[in-house]
DNA sequence: AAGCATAACAACCGCCGATCA
DNA sequence: GTGATCGGCGGTTGTTATGCT
């Protein structure tokens, strides 16, 4: 049908903001609030593409954003969240509190990634490490080539299903009810469906899913659970056996 | 010291779903 | 029901910084 672009590209500016835009900008979005992305730079005075203004405002000029520093926590966390849901960055990122999609983004791609694919502590040539490199800890297996991972490709998947997980820790999943989420309709349809069962190597099916261990669900629906406080759950690494299914 | 290679990061591009007229 | 608009997302590119030869 052939949309029109978001914007004229004449005259307007391109690359590195300064910091008079983010000044114009920050006030702005101060006075006015968010939104109406489109109309801003006008109604502000900035000659920049509202996409460039949403994307300024969101990952560096809105309050509460950190920057670097990313610690192995984090680091960590990411990983995983990599491994259960894929390039999903911004599904990513609303766990990490103060991160940006497009940063966990850019680590994860100048960083993470080979990290996780040498399975050993990253890239051993070029640069030496910078100090935050030099806290990353070496990942004691490889979890690389692990396909469970849900891909998607710009579809929006809002909810996700998990489906009679046998998981042996069942018991103390009661302990975790505060943060336990809503049940799914049995005749909702899943969205997604990633058959971790069918993984070759059980290494990498743990890493996978042990994430989820500390839940005792029949089925329930993956956003909720993200959107709960699973932030807090203090240890993700226990030893199951499984033939899981996440939905 | 200079030039090249690579890493890191900021920004842009194009597509998609939701919403509305 | 249809098409236009908007906001959001992920992939990609461009630029700068840093390290290596």
């Amino acid at each position: 049908m052939g949309r029109s672009p978001c914007c004229s590209k004449k005259g307007l500016n391109r690359g590195a903001w300064t910091s008079q835009e983010d000044k114009i900008l920050r006030d702005y979005v101060h006075l006015h609030g968010q939104g109406k992305w489109r109309n801003l730079p006008q109604s502000a005075g900035l000659k920049r593409c509202g996409k460039s203004c949403r994307l300024r405002w969101l990952n560096y000029l809105k309050p509460g954003i950190k920057r670097g520093n990313i610690s192995t926590d984090e680091e960590e966390l990411i990983i995983r969240l990599h491994k259960l849901l894929g390039n999903r960055w911004s599904l990513i990122a609303g766990r990490l509190p103060g991160r940006t999609d497009n940063e966990i983004k850019n680590y994860w791609n100048t960083y993470l990634c080979k990290k996780v694919q040498d399975g050993v502590g990253g890239d051993s040539k070029t640069k030496a490490p910078s100090s935050q490199e030099k806290s990353h800890q070496p990942k004691p297996q490889s979890i690389l080539e692990n396909n469970n991972v849900i891909r998607t490709k710009a579809s929006k998947c809002s909810k996700l299903l998990l489906i009679d997980p046998p998981f042996p820790c069942a018991s103390s999943m009661q302990k975790q009810s505060d943060f336990m989420v809503e049940l799914i309709k049995p005749e909702a349809e899943p969205l997604l469906v990633v058959d971790i069962a069918a993984a070759n190597d059980d290494d990498e099916k743990e890493l996978s899913t042990d994430l989820l261990l500390d839940f005792d669900i029949g089925e329930i629906c993956l956003s909720d659970f993200f959107n709960s406080d699973f932030w807090e759950v203090p240890d993700f690494n226990h030893n199951i056996n499984h033939d899981d299914q996440i939905i």
